[in-house]
DNA sequence: GCGATCGC
DNA sequence: GCGATCGC
């Protein structure tokens, strides 16, 4: 270089590590990498890939990695409670650590710290003494605090990160951010505000935007307290009781500059990477696209299936099974399967690594927006022996949502979207009924993700879809139960493909967004045909899955089956008396504001009394009841839960109408107010949507409203079934429940003979349990004593421990844990079987239901003695619960069946975990009921054959019913 | 135990 | 996001 060129700019990167690292590591938690030695390695290769990234894309001059000293801070030492909350540092993050430190080496870049200063100290510190000798500095850190030390030369470089792409903060960024003249007072906002991560208490009732309002006004914490005068009601008083904390948060969020640390460039000099270090990492860490990207060759990379930029694309047969060609003649030559490389950047929230777009692949999509284009694609569609097929809509309510297009694919890489005028019903439903005799089909299958939503929006055009289906989402809800289904993360994850936001046609969420409908179909082509398209390539990854996992079966035989059931049951909907609720309204707010003035009586003053927090301080600090027994939550509130109340209602009158008040409160809010105005105007029916693919055990979950946990126990409560009811007076309301399903299963699977000869007895298992555990004759088991046995039973249904035990029944751990004890020795297999569940676990990693359903349990064999042992109860739980889940969806695709093939007016229309409910016409009640539960009983036959038995009953509303 | 919902 | 409460 000579010497007249001006200089080069000089560039130093400081990297945040623990900060990236936690970020890597919960960016993976949904979709964890797990190598075949068992490791879990996202927080590894989300640091390595935000390192690469920074190292490809910006070309540091200099660089250097910041960790947390290892002793306490000065800030530990001027508050105890600093960062105390901190959780321990996850188990996965301990064993990931040595790695990146080894990684670092490898890059051969300087790891920076200081004892008694964090990373933030030293970066600090180190950019400031940069900025003076011509240095530009980039402090890599997703963590806000780091806004206060932003200068022209010393930005923030957040990485990309779940999406986003990275971003560079200037000054004027953190200004407009914060809403504030000066940098400085960034340190005033995070003193007002808190930051409850670590702990720092900020001023009470002061959050981002009061804390804002306040430095505009005031500029600083100091010139607000000098100020405090002007401040109005409960927001002065705040401010004036906690100054000195306000001043304190001020102080530990600052950042220190003033490290006792020499900056000394020649040593952050970017020097290149040891190559066989890192690639052994690499090799050992089973990071081989990592590997092959930035180190080039490595070891053998498994072919791809998608053609690589640049190469010819494979060329892909010109007939599909069924011996159809593609509608325009020869797209073979350009379109080929999105592809699903193998690699390690394919999970969700990964943060960096190659992940193709529309526009990276070559493909082949068709607007078919005239009658005759539409007639051939039909005459082609007919002939597949199966489609994958998308609807857009206006929105995603089913009820109110209108039909914007379809789209089809048999070929991947190819679809046809076939635009509706939504604004013109007429239109809209005379193309719909064109393509009736491709959905009505017996025969071909229709493949979609999420595919319900899809039979329902299409249902509302008269569309009944026929023929078998294959729903993706629930493919994967099958293969990977714990993660998330959407199209987008399975894409991503399973074909390394990005599709085409939704909000890159609609907008961002928000007032402004625009609908599918206001779009012009050639702009909606492309994104409609793209959800088919990626759909049936999904579809063609996860049907080899299943197979080799043995879940083709529970696939086809319960789950897609089930689809078009759930999505009558929403259709149909059930009635609500609203007249009967607002009545009760009435008579709920008559009790809660009567119980609103003793409690302000007792209490000596008003509060919110729906406020925990406000609560919390006028039980415990101004009325100073319940010495010994106050106990506080994770975030340092008082507790006001029910066992504490529970327990401090003999000694002040207050508790008790506390518990009331919120029971009151709860059943106005959730139930009484909320259920009239979720009526449909369509209808007089409400719609819930049952979800069937986020409850781990294999249960479905009811939203919108939740429908599964309409009040039984209390009688207040039992009130609002009440107005559940027919939808006319030729109707009634059937339930039918499995008695005990759960017991029945537990006592099967142990092969216990004290309570299968107890169930064939017809005997109650609880009284039964209790007559064992307490060893005294049947008849003499008080309530007291059957309720102990009850929850037992229920515990170990439910997975809960001993500790969790002991609270629900208000006894003691050492009571509990007795009572567990005899109750082994009382049921032996019960415990036989207990063993062999988390047995098997162990070696499985996963537990399984009667039809194989999986639950993953990959921390069975963790070190870490609380998660190991909530997974070893989740060992004994899933399989019983789960099955319950099989039987009772079995019984409901039979029934659902048996009620159209005898063309009966009775209607499913709820499930409640071990209860249907339908709207059954009047005549037909004598008819259905044996049926019912003959279907029920019948649906799945025990291993060891314990039977199952239902209770069936009918009546004006629901609580009648049972 | 899980899942949903409400108000703060 | 948290604490509390409903159902199974």
């Amino acid at each position: 270089m000579s010497d007249t060129a001006p200089a080069a700019p000089k560039k130093l990167f400081l990297l945040d590590a623990f900060a990236l690292i936690y970020r890597s590591h919960f960016a993976f938690s949904k979709n964890p990498r797990i190598n075949s030695k068992g490791m879990n390695t996202g927080a590894v290769l989300g640091f390595t890939n935000t390192l690469v990234e920074v190292l490809q894309k910006e070309k540091p001059t200099h660089i250097g990695v910041c960790f947390d000293g290892p002793k306490k801070t000065f800030r530990h030492e001027q508050f105890a409670a600093y960062k105390a909350q901190r959780q321990a540092m996850p188990e996965d993050i301990g064993i990931a650590l040595p790695y990146i430190k080894k990684i670092i080496q490898g890059f051969h870049i300087p790891m920076l710290m200081m004892d008694g200063f964090e990373a933030d100290d030293v970066i600090g510190t180190l950019a400031q003494k940069a900025e003076k000798e011509g240095f530009e500095v980039f402090m890599m850190t997703p963590d806000k605090d780091y806004c206060q030390l932003v200068t022209e030369n010393i930005k923030i470089y957040r990485p990309a990160f779940m999406g986003n792409a990275a971003e560079i903060l200037d000054v004027a960024h953190v200004l407009a951010r914060f809403e504030i003249e000066r940098v400085e007072q960034v340190i005033d906002i995070l003193g007002l505000q808190g930051d409850a991560s670590d702990n720092i208490p900020g001023i009470p009732g002061i959050g981002e935007k009061t804390a804002k309002t306040l430095i505009q006004k005031y500029g600083s914490v100091e010139n607000l307290l000098a100020n405090v005068d002007e401040l109005k009601g409960k927001q002065q008083e705040n401010v004036r009781n906690f100054a000195e904390q306000g001043l304190m948060s001020k102080e530990l969020a600052t950042i220190h500059v003033n490290v006792p640390l020499d900056f000394e460039a020649d040593k952050l000099l970017l020097d290149a990477p040891d190559e066989t270090v890192l690639r052994e990492l690499f090799d050992e860490l089973e990071f081989r696209q990592l590997s092959a990207r930035i180190l080039g060759g490595g070891p053998e990379r498994t072919p791809a299936r998608v053609a690589a930029p640049g190469s010819t694309p494979v060329r892909r047969p010109k007939l599909v099974p069924g011996g159809q060609a593609s509608l325009f003649g020869n797209p073979g030559d350009e379109a080929v399967a999105i592809g699903a490389e193998e690699g390690e950047t394919g999970s969700h929230g990964a943060p960096a690594g190659p992940r193709k777009r529309l526009e990276d692949v070559p493909y082949n999509y068709h607007l078919m927006d005239t009658p005759e284009l539409r007639q051939s694609l039909l005459s082609f569609l007919l002939q597949q022996e199966e489609v994958s097929f998308d609807t857009e809509t206006t929105g995603l309510d089913t009820m109110t949502a209108r039909l914007v297009g379809l789209s089809f694919a048999w070929l991947p890489g190819e679809a046809y979207y076939v635009p509706v005028p939504a604004d013109d019903q007429a239109a809209t439903q005379a193309i719909v009924d064109e393509f009736c005799p491709f959905f009505e089909s017996k025969t071909i299958l229709k493949i979609g993700q999420n595919i319900k939503y899809d039979l329902t929006i299409l249902k509302h055009y008269n569309v009944n879809i026929s023929g078998p289906l294959f729903d993706t989402m629930l493919a994967h809800y099958l293969i990977e139960p714990d993660m998330r289904h959407n199209m987008d993360v399975l894409a991503e994850t399973y074909l390394h493909y990005s599709p085409v936001p939704i909000t890159d046609l609609i907008g961002p969420k928000g007032k402004k967004q625009i609908t599918m409908a206001d779009l012009a179909p050639a702009a909606v082509k492309d994104y409609a045909c793209e959800d088919a398209d990626v759909t049936l390539q999904l579809k063609h990854v996860f049907e080899p899955m299943l197979k080799d996992l043995g879940l083709l079966g529970l696939l086809n035989d319960v789950e897609n089956p089930l689809v078009p059931v759930l999505a009558d049951i929403e259709y149909e909907g059930i009635r609500i008396d609203s007249g009967a609720m607002n009545e009760y309204s009435a008579e709920l707010q008559g009790y809660i504001t009567e119980l609103e003035t003793q409690i302000f009586r007792e209490a000596g003053q008003e509060f919110n009394i729906g406020s925990p927090k406000q609560l919390g301080e006028v039980l415990f600090d101004k009325m100073d009841i319940g010495k010994g027994k106050v106990k506080k939550t994770k975030t340092g509130q008082y507790a006001t839960g029910e066992e504490i109340l529970s327990q401090l209602a003999a000694e002040n009158p207050i508790a008790a109408l506390i518990l009331e008040y919120r029971q009151l409160t709860k059943l106005r809010s959730t139930y009484v107010e909320a259920l009239p105005q979720l009526v449909s105007v369509v209808d007089g029916r409400v719609h819930t949507s049952f979800n069937q693919a986020v409850a781990a055990t294999g249960r479905l979950s009811s939203t919108n409203p939740n429908l599964q946990n309409i009040p039984i126990r209390t009688e207040r409560g039992r009130e609002i079934r009440k107005a559940f009811v027919p939808r006319d007076e030729n109707h009634v309301l059937l339930a039918a429940d499995y008695s005990q399903v759960e017991l029945r299963i537990m006592a099967d699977f142990s092969g216990d003979k004290t309570m299968i000869e107890a169930f064939r007895l017809g005997q109650d298992v609880h009284t039964s349990t209790a007559s064992k555990v307490f060893k005294v004759p049947m008849d003499a088991v008080d309530s007291e004593m059957r309720r102990k046995a009850k929850t037992v039973n229920f515990g170990i249904i439910y997975g809960i421990s001993a500790f969790g035990l002991a609270q629900r029944i208000g006894i003691s751990r050492k009571e509990a844990t007795e009572i567990i004890e005899t109750y082994f020795q009382e049921f032996p297999s019960v415990k036989a079987f207990m063993d062999d569940s988390i047995n098997r676990a162990r070696e499985l990693e996963y537990a399984e239901t009667l039809l194989k359903r999986r639950r993953y349990l990959r921390d069975i064999n963790s070190r870490n003695a609380t998660l190991r042992g909530y997974t070893e109860r989740n060992a004994i739980n899933a399989p019983i619960q789960g099955t319950a889940a099989d039987i009772i969806k079995m019984a409901m695709i039979n029934i659902h069946h048996w009620l159209r093939e005898e063309k009966l007016g009775t209607k499913m229309i709820l499930q409640v975990h071990d209860e249907l409910v339908f709207d059954a016409v009047t005549e037909e009640v004598e008819y259905i009921t044996p049926k019912i539960k003959e279907l029920m009983t019948t649906a799945l036959l025990l291993p060891r054959g314990v039977p199952l038995e239902v209770e069936v009953g009918s009546g004006r509303n629901w609580l009648q019913a049972h």
